[in-house]
DNA sequence: GACGATGTGTAGCGTCGCTACTTATCACCG
DNA sequence: CGGTGATAAGTAGCGACGCTACACATCGTC
């Protein structure tokens, strides 16, 4: 898949796959490359930097857990990011069917 | 809609006006905001530019007309340009696809 | 002991859509 | 005649953000 064709959907893909509970920057990106098949599979430096941003903005929340002796950073969706998520969800709709519309193969006159 | 969402959409989207003939830039710009039901408006600092970006990566071509006096510039689709949308029009299909499959609406706990 | 998977991270770059502005003609209205 | 808005094309400069290319550490396996 191209490479920026990403731009202003990734932070709506993060917080999805914080949905069902906490996970680790690493199980994030696993979380993507698993659920859609291979098609999204981010570099690390696309991963962290992202959720750094969307934890100074208050979407998500991290703290360390320790496991054997190896260091794990756990990521949370907060209050906010639960709203944000649902408002990506819709802004996508939205998009996705903007984009489909005119993008999407026209209805050739019955002829051809 | 947001603003940057496009990013690495615009391509194709410039490119589908085109598919039904040629085109000068207010024109194709007006194609995105009908098509779209209003949703896609972007000004035009961002579609000349882009225009100019396909005409140099030669998906496009150029002419001027005069017309009443007045100088239009008609953009036509290339023979390169034609094969880009189709590459286009399948990664959007994927991405979409994608994107939806992972953002896609969870079954909702019936109380919301 | 080397290598790959797991796990986190940063510095710097390039792309590209956006804001804000300019220039010009024409139609319409008062 | 003057003002306003639609049509039509354009540029300069900015900022956001995903990417490349690294660095570092631990664990299991060969």
């Amino acid at each position: 898949m191209r490479a920026d064709v990403l731009k202003g959907h990734l932070d709506g893909l993060l917080l999805s796959t914080l949905e069902d509970g906490p996970r680790h920057g690493y199980a994030v990106r696993k979380a993507l490359v698993d659920g859609s098949g291979g098609r999204i599979d981010l570099p690390t430096g696309t991963v962290y930097p992202a959720l750094h941003r969307l934890e100074r903005a208050g979407l998500i929340s991290s703290r360390w857990l320790t496991v054997d002796g190896r260091q794990r950073r756990i990521y949370e969706l907060t209050t906010d990011g639960r709203h944000a998520l649902g408002a990506e969800r819709s802004s996508w709709q939205e998009f996705a069917t903007a984009v489909s519309a005119l993008l999407g193969e026209k209805p050739w006159p019955a002829t051809t």
